[in-house]
RNA sequence: UGUCCGAUGGUGUAACGGUAGCACAGAAGAUUUUGGUUCUUUUAGUCAGGGUUCGAAUCCUUGUCGGACAACCA
């Protein structure tokens, strides 16, 4: 069955150029700089230039623009190759844009022989002035009209180490009038006696951005250099360098970058929250960095799911988190193995069942998937389940335990609730239940049908464990279109530590790769904050709850 | 005030001059030993005006609204 999907505009581009024969394959690069983790923005980067090589003949390369030393560092390379490598995708080559230095540097060369860049003494406030302001032209520099030799003297004594930081810059010589900023002599190469990561102390001049990627493009031969809208301006630039320099004329095309409610998805503000501590760090479970999410227990799976769906567009966007959330749902329900956990317990005594028994029932790890088999956990004679699953005066569809009412403890027994216990102040301290013998589940012949499944757990066999719940990070839908910073809008309550429930005896042999579903309550990870004597457990998502709503 | 980009249900995203479709969210119902899952059904949309055309979400035009752009960041 070809159910043919609709294209979005830079797949119509690639499937244009394939057609008309101007690429027989296509070379995609994902192209971040080393100076941060990457984010579910980055996710979606990821997935259209590995998507577009996966569907279309081609490969893409994983490119790192490291031009500037000062914020970049190796501990940044081997978590973005581990995200991307999580994430499911494997990149042809390992590329970095300080491997091309000396060719840039050549590249700087033939642009001053041409005429086309100079070096500028100005200041950087100077050259600011110079360049004027979107609807005011800019002036040249004074020292725009040096001599090819000039300027070829002074580039080279930069590389030599002959100046300090911020004396001199190299300018690309284009127009100070244009009405796109970026192309009022852009600076593309200036002085930075740092130590860079990679390439050590042996340069004191950093190529710029946009004298380094189109570049890179150019000599990776990447047919379709996909960016998101912010540098639409810039691709004048990159295409004049281009012309300029008569190399591979690759091209830029720009999407809109990911938006996502009640969260926010700038590093600059990631950053924030966790050098300010709002948060315990890059990979805490309610960032939305990669990190984060893995931790949360949301799958690879699901967040390319997610990346499919949200689409490629060039408008501005916010996506509803729900329907991350749905991703998450959706293929965490088809491989979590189910477990019964009671958060807010209320003990519920058998008085029917014999004092001190203890028998094993069975029940389905998970009933969507046949394979998955079965486990036993035991059932007695006291038993603990939800506080919210007894109401002493139950509305009309309210179809758990209340007074007179019975409810099926899930792959046990029948119960029916004859006597509520209570301490002096009026609080419930137990239940006092009679079960139903012929209603075992597997074998029940009791004829009784009742509407309420409960989950439960063995007051004596339960195992303490701790939850984490999460809730969104922010409480206002769209952080960036809020009054005031950004931090002010945080949920103070997006985070609820339980630190012992009740979990059934199975789950103390969870592992750091189990997903599971507790019974009722949602999905969860084992964290690595679990320690021998202690169970951490974070809830990935709820389950869709359509009866909470009412 | 300039240049550029954009505008389709609540949110995303299709329709490439010819029936405005899909997903999420919402609503109703069925099934269910998870108020989960699954399955039905359903509500809701082309920014505004003018023009071209037999026919416009689509082309032209004017306007409105949103976004980007003045780092020796990427």
């Amino acid at each position: 069955m070809s159910e043919e999907k609709s294209l979005n505009f830079i797949e119509e581009i690639i499937e244009n150029d394939l057609n008309s024969g101007k690429h027989d394959f296509i070379i995609t690069r994902f192209p971040p700089e080393p100076n941060g983790y990457l984010h579910m923005g980055h996710a979606k980067s990821i997935c259209l230039n590995f998507g577009l090589t996966q569907k279309y003949k081609g490969y893409t390369n994983l490119r790192f623009d490291d031009t500037n030393p000062v914020t970049e560092e190796t501990e940044y390379v081997e978590s973005i190759k581990n995200d991307i490598r999580w994430l499911g995708f494997d990149w042809k080559n390992e590329l970095y844009a300080s491997d091309y230095f000396e060719e840039l540097y050549h590249f700087a060369i033939k642009l001053i022989q041409k005429g086309l860049a100079y070096v500028d003494d100005s200041t950087s406030e100077e050259i600011a002035r110079q360049k004027g302001t979107p609807t005011q032209p800019g002036t040249d520099s004074p020292y725009r009209n040096r001599s090819v030799e000039e300027n070829l003297a002074l580039f080279q004594d930069m590389r030599a180490g002959k100046y300090k930081d911020g004396e001199k810059v190299l300018r690309a010589k284009v127009d100070m009038a244009h009405t796109n900023m970026h192309m009022r002599d852009p600076i593309i190469y200036r002085i930075k006696h740092a130590h860079h990561h990679r390439t050590g102390d042996a340069w004191c001049i950093y190529p710029m951005y946009d004298f380094a990627h189109g570049q890179s493009d150019a000599i990776e031969q990447v047919t379709h250099s996909i960016c998101t809208l912010e540098f639409v301006p810039h691709r004048a630039l990159y295409d004049w360098l281009i012309e300029k320099l008569e190399i591979y004329p690759s091209r830029q095309y720009e999407f809109a970058r990911l938006n996502m409610t009640y969260t926010v998805m700038s590093k600059r503000k990631l950053l924030q929250l966790v050098n300010e501590g709002f948060v315990s760090g890059w990979d805490d479970p309610r960032m939305p960095t990669l990190s984060g999410v893995r931790r949360r227990g949301y799958t690879p799976e699901s967040i390319r799911d997610f990346c499919d769906r949200i689409g490629v567009a060039k408008r501005d966007n916010l996506i509803d988190v729900g329907l991350l959330e749905f991703c998450v749902r959706e293929h965490l329900n088809k491989v979590a193995q189910r477990r019964m956990v009671v958060f807010d317990p209320v003990k519920v005594i058998i008085t029917n069942y014999p004092e001190g028994a203890t028998e094993m029932v069975e029940t389905e790890n998970n009933p969507e998937d046949e394979g998955a088999g079965k486990r036993t956990m035991p059932f007695s004679r006291e038993i603990l389940i939800e506080q919210e699953d007894f109401m002493e005066n139950p509305p009309k569809k309210y179809f758990r335990l209340a007074p007179g009412q019975m409810v099926r403890l899930k792959s046990a027994y029948i119960i029916k609730c004859d006597e509520v216990v209570k301490d002096a102040s009026g609080k419930i301290t137990e239940l006092r239940c009679s079960y139903i013998p012929e209603s075992r589940s597997g074998s029940d012949t009791s004829g009784i049908n009742v509407k309420g499944t409960l989950h439960w757990v063995s007051a004596s066999h339960a195992v303490p464990v701790e939850v984490r719940l999460y809730d969104r990070l922010f409480k206002v839908e769209d952080v960036s279109d809020a009054e005031g910073d950004f931090k002010e809008h945080l949920n103070p309550d997006s985070l609820q530590v339980l630190p012992a429930v009740y979990a059934e005896p199975s789950l103390a042999q969870a592992t750091l790769t189990d997903r599971f579903q507790f019974l009722r309550k949602g999905y969860f990870i084992l964290d690595p904050d679990t320690t021998a004597d202690k169970l951490v457990f974070n809830r990935t998502v709820t389950l869709r709850d359509t009866w909470a709503k009412q």
